[in-house]
DNA sequence: TTTGCGCCATACTCTCGGTATGGACCACCG
DNA sequence: CGGTGGTCCATACCGAGAGTATGGCGCAAA
């Protein structure tokens, strides 16, 4: 059924992506509410006419580029933390990796400001589920399993810990002085976890509910390699 | 202040709360987006004549109805943690009081979800300080400063906080049983800062030791060896 | 009374999302 | 090879809704 590829197939695809590209940049720059449908047409250089043969509408374009966007952050993040290394170490690359996914306009604006009012909340997160949070929440879950992670909920622990990530990420973008913000979060970030962690492996009641916890090693090495790693960033 | 507010200022002031009342009802129903001044018109039983006469635009209507919500909650807030009592009582009562508060659809849709779009991110954040965050942020600082939270940069800290609550208020409300999920959510939060707290009571005299409190006066000294790992860190 | 101004309604303009229509181009079939 | 259908896209139009222009009504000061 693979015949070669047709010219106009390519044409087409090329055109929609060129609609994508252009609302990906306006809706970075101006928000939705903030562009046009005929300008983003005239950026791609088409009318709203290719607009509408590819798209539903502005909200389904809107998804699209979404998609696009999410794609391309959960590649970045899932290539580091989908490592076989230990979930501790892939915990702090992907905290730093997200961090700096967290820098770029495109994420900032359209997936975590826009979205949740463009697609509703509902939609929004039943979306992220499977790209960003969804790692988050994979993590949160090795840690624990892995015994370096108290005990608690996984659903709840996972949703603070995007929502700080989101949170320092919207400061970190607006700051003076981005770098040195990110790095400072995620000091504060690691050293909190640290601690979360660390009181894992001391003598502890499982809690009343869910106390499937089980613990295996200790994340003190770990934890000792971070704060040094920690303390040579500072300025 | 002299003279009597005349009958016909009075007046004036009615239709305008009106106005704020109606759009207050409408952005949480259907959102800044999915309304009309018309609508809001009508549901104050007045003209968007009227409407422009009080606000420059619907830009600024919304405002008017975020400061209005702001302003409830904001008085809610501080009633609970401008109280006298210790620092970190006053931090777990005002942690639930906040998780009761995001239960309101008012302040979910329109403070958290909405304003940071329809007013700019930026603006957003700078009202915000005046309010919730400026309650977190104060709270924050009297922990460091109190000595019961771990010595770390409060700005962040309290971001990092503030994102945390404002993700888990979203799932909260949109879960199937919002009173559990915002009681374990308490739950996770305030283990979580115990265990911030726990180094912090290194450098002081612990005050009362109590290693698996819940929600006990201070948060509790835990780890003996957590000092070690933490000890080297800076200001 | 007259003048002026605060308060608000009515009637409009204009932008913009969405629709309807048609035309250029290609593939396929008889 | 002409017809036929289908993909891809442009042009023209429609309606909703945000914002504007204008004027009328009532109260208060001059």
């Amino acid at each position: 059924m693979t015949t070669v590829r047709s010219r106009r197939l390519e044409y087409s695809e090329s055109t929609r992506n060129a609609l994508v590209d252009s609302a990906t940049a306006l809706f970075t720059k101006r928000g939705y509410a903030g562009t046009s449908l005929d300008e983003i047409a005239k950026r791609a250089r088409v009318t709203k006419g290719a607009l509408y043969h590819h798209f539903s509408g502005k909200q389904a374009l809107f998804e699209a580029v979404f998609d696009a966007v999410e794609r391309r952050v959960h590649s970045k993040l899932t290539a580091v933390t989908e490592g076989d290394g230990a979930p501790w170490e892939r915990a702090v690359e992907g905290l730093r990796t997200f961090l700096d996914i967290c820098l770029e306009p495109e994420y900032q604006r359209i997936v975590i400001h826009e979205a949740p009012v463009v697609m509703g909340a509902e939609r929004w997160r039943e979306a992220e589920s499977h790209y960003s949070y969804g790692v988050v929440r994979s993590i949160v879950n090795d840690l624990v399993e892995a015994g370096e992670l108290i005990p608690s909920p996984v659903e709840i622990t996972s949703r603070l810990v995007f929502g700080a990530l989101s949170a320092a990420a919207s400061a970190i973008a607006s700051s003076s002085d981005p770098k040195e913000v990110s790095a400072q979060t995620e000091e504060v970030i690691t050293q909190i976890l640290i601690r979360a962690g660390a009181s894992a492996e001391v003598a502890k009641q499982p809690r009343s509910r869910d106390a499937c916890g089980r613990r295996k090693k200790t994340p003190s090495a770990i934890a000792g390699k971070i704060k040094n790693k920690v303390a040579g960033e500072e300025t």
